[in-house]
RNA sequence: GCACCCGUAGCUCAGCUGGAUAGAGCGCUGCCCUCCGAAGGCAGAGGCCAGAGGUUCGAAUCCUCUCGGGUGCGCCA
């Protein structure tokens, strides 16, 4: 890739600098980068070297900067090397690298873009993780989306990603659930339910394990008493909870590899285990909490619970891990989830709605505790989407009647639309959705735009080979400074793609799209004035076999990061 | 009261983990289709990066405080 190809010319060059007695051998050099500059105009790449060094070298900027580029211009592959500023040193790149770089691009294929700098870590990802207590609404989206383009960016790097969604299944909400769910039995046995009652849950989603619950029980429950179906119910009804909660995944090309519930984790002694590694390490102690501040309650009482030290790691408070009723909380299960997690993974992630924030610290200690702060956890916070129409909020859904949910949103606008649009801002960022938008097909929705550059190429090669023209890449030392700037855009690509991974960052993908596809769109409109500028050009076929090599590739780039974000690329729209 | 996130052009947002003169789209002004997909492109105007301190060769970016917006804060999940 061409940026490491230049690093490592960065570094060898130093390397000399250091043979030579120019440099120390021992300067840390951990700040040098080399980076396009932010204004094309000050060349291809830039590094600040000299100015990182010069304080360890003994030496001023520009001095030092002399020294590296004396070395570098001496390669092949460096067209020219200035000292500009207080010290960067600017640089060019030969057209031959550029050239290579696309042959690259075509070798590779789906592959350009990956890399193996993951390889041997395994990356827990957990994202999702609904409530099974009903469909997948909007809410859950953008964390769906999220998680899963995370996934996909680390696998990319060589990663092995295991993609999980724990299932809470444990809860009292699993009770509700259940009863909700024995009252769709009896409706379904023909018993007319009325009003379904305040505290239970009143979708129709529920109405179809109902019917299965009769067609499998017949009367048995009909009468008899809550404790002789609920746990036969819970355990049906969750089922069928997560078979639509699948489903509606699907709709989003979304597909976890573990789906861990939370009542096995209890059953299998995990809590407990954790518990006990806590206490012998003084972790977990017997205590009372505080009555919380800045809210009115009520029913407060002082009760002695089993708490965790997570104020020992910057937490506001000590966490309880069981109820007054002996029953695990959901932060204790969670914690011990959490152990189990990392037994089988190296660094784990968490995609979380922003509004479980106030949890964050408490997990995160607990992971450092149990895991003696070995394994990298990061907890990713997705913030909150408001749908809109038209500019207009829209929070009903004709369908369900009370909410949005993700098949709506996928039956109106598509897959793609929806995936897109969800990582079109930084996940720590606050969104609107608006339904009207996401179709459009104009240069304000990227979804289209990009789509459309990708498109635009296909329809191009289709048209060449009408034509009897075809890419090659015989002729490549055709392509002109426009054709060279455009492989500099592609380029970019494997970059992106690194950063994005490694700062847990997926929309700096769908970003980079939108450049790579406005910078084709300006290379393709270049031949609207300019003749000698277009890319078919039937009187001189060996430029025109080296551009269509070069869009075609563009196309592979950005079909590429689309494969990153879970996006078809169309052919023709 | 406390914690977390956000504050960048009139509007919606980027800003590559500290780099050079802060970018893009929309909107506004003026251009480009007898010509590969104009569903596109080119050019122009528009900024005290909320404010104040600090860290350093260098800050929109890191630290502290203030202001404004959002989210959350019980043994819920």
């Amino acid at each position: 890739m061409l940026f490491h190809k230049f690093q490592k010319h960065v570094n060898d060059a130093l390397d000399a600098l250091v043979a030579d007695g120019a440099l120390p051998a021992d300067i840390d050099r951990s700040n040098v980068t080399v980076e396009p500059p932010r204004d094309p105009a000050h060349g291809d790449l830039a590094t600040n070297a000299a100015m990182v060094l010069s304080k360890a070298a003994g030496k001023k900027p520009r001095e030092l900067a002399e020294g590296i580029t004396g070395k570098l211009t001496a390669l092949d592959d460096v067209h020219s090397a200035e000292i500009a500023g207080p010290g960067f040193i600017n640089l060019r790149v030969s057209p031959s690298v550029l050239v290579s770089e696309l042959q690259k691009i075509a070798e590779l294929g789906d592959k350009y873009g990956q890399s193996e700098i993951g390889q041997g870590v395994t990356v827990n990802v957990e994202y999702v993780s609904a409530n099974p207590t009903g469909p997948m609404h909007m809410g859950h989206c953008r964390g769906a989306v999220v998680g899963d383009a995370l996934a996909d960016l680390l696998e990319a790097m060589g990663h092995k990603v295991i993609r999980e969604y724990y299932v809470n299944d444990a809860g009292s909400q699993v009770d509700t659930l259940a009863r909700s769910a024995h009252l769709r039995y009896l409706e379904a046995l023909g018993e007319d339910i009325g009003q379904i009652p305040e505290g239970l849950y009143p979708g129709e989603y529920l109405k179809p394990v109902g019917e299965a619950l009769a067609g499998r029980f017949g009367d048995q429950y009909r009468k008899a008493p809550e404790s002789e179906w609920l746990l036969t119910f819970r355990k049906a009804a969750v089922e069928g909870m997560m078979d639509m909660i699948r489903a509606d995944l699907a709709l989003l090309g979304i597909r976890h590899d573990i789906f861990s519930s939370e009542a096995e984790l209890h059953a299998a002694g995990k809590a407990d285990a954790a518990e006990a590694e806590l206490r012998s390490r003084d972790l977990v102690y017997d205590g009372v909490l505080e009555k919380p501040k800045g809210k009115t309650v009520d029913d407060w009482e002082p009760v002695e619970l089993p708490l965790f030290r997570s104020t020992q790691f910057g937490d506001d408070q000590d966490r309880p891990i069981k109820k007054s009723d002996g029953r695990w909380t959901y932060f204790g299960g969670d914690l011990a989830y959490h152990f189990q997690k990392a037994q089988t993974a190296d660094e784990l992630i968490d995609i979380w709605g922003a509004d479980h924030s106030g949890t964050v610290k408490r997990i995160k200690a607990a992971v450092q505790a149990l895991t003696e702060g070995k394994t990298r956890f990061d907890v990713k916070l997705v913030q909150m989407v408001h749908l809109l129409r038209d500019g207009k909020p829209e929070k009903m859904s004709k369908r369900s009647g009370n909410f949005v949910t993700i098949a709506d949103m996928v039956e109106e606008v598509g897959k793609d639309a929806v995936r897109f649009t969800m990582l079109t801002r930084k996940a720590d960022a606050q969104m609107d959705f608006d339904f009207a938008k996401v179709t459009e097909a104009s240069r304000d929705n990227p979804v289209f735009y990009v789509q459309y550059a990708h498109a635009r190429i296909q329809s191009t090669l289709r048209k060449a080979a009408e034509e009897g023209l075809h890419p090659s890449n015989a002729h490549l030392t055709k392509l002109q400074d426009e054709d060279l700037d455009l492989i500099k855009q592609a380029a970019q690509f494997p970059r992106i793609v690194e950063s994005a991974a490694s700062s847990r960052e997926p929309h700096r993908v769908a970003f980079y799209l939108n450049d790579l596809a406005a910078a084709f769109h300006a290379y393709y409109n270049l031949g609207n004035d300019r003749p000698e500028r277009r890319i078919l050009m039937v009187n001189d076929q060996e430029t025109t076999s080296a551009r269509l090599f070069l869009v075609k590739n563009i196309g592979q780039t950005i079909r590429n990061g689309l494969a990153l974000m879970g996006v078809d690329a169309a052919d023709k729209m």
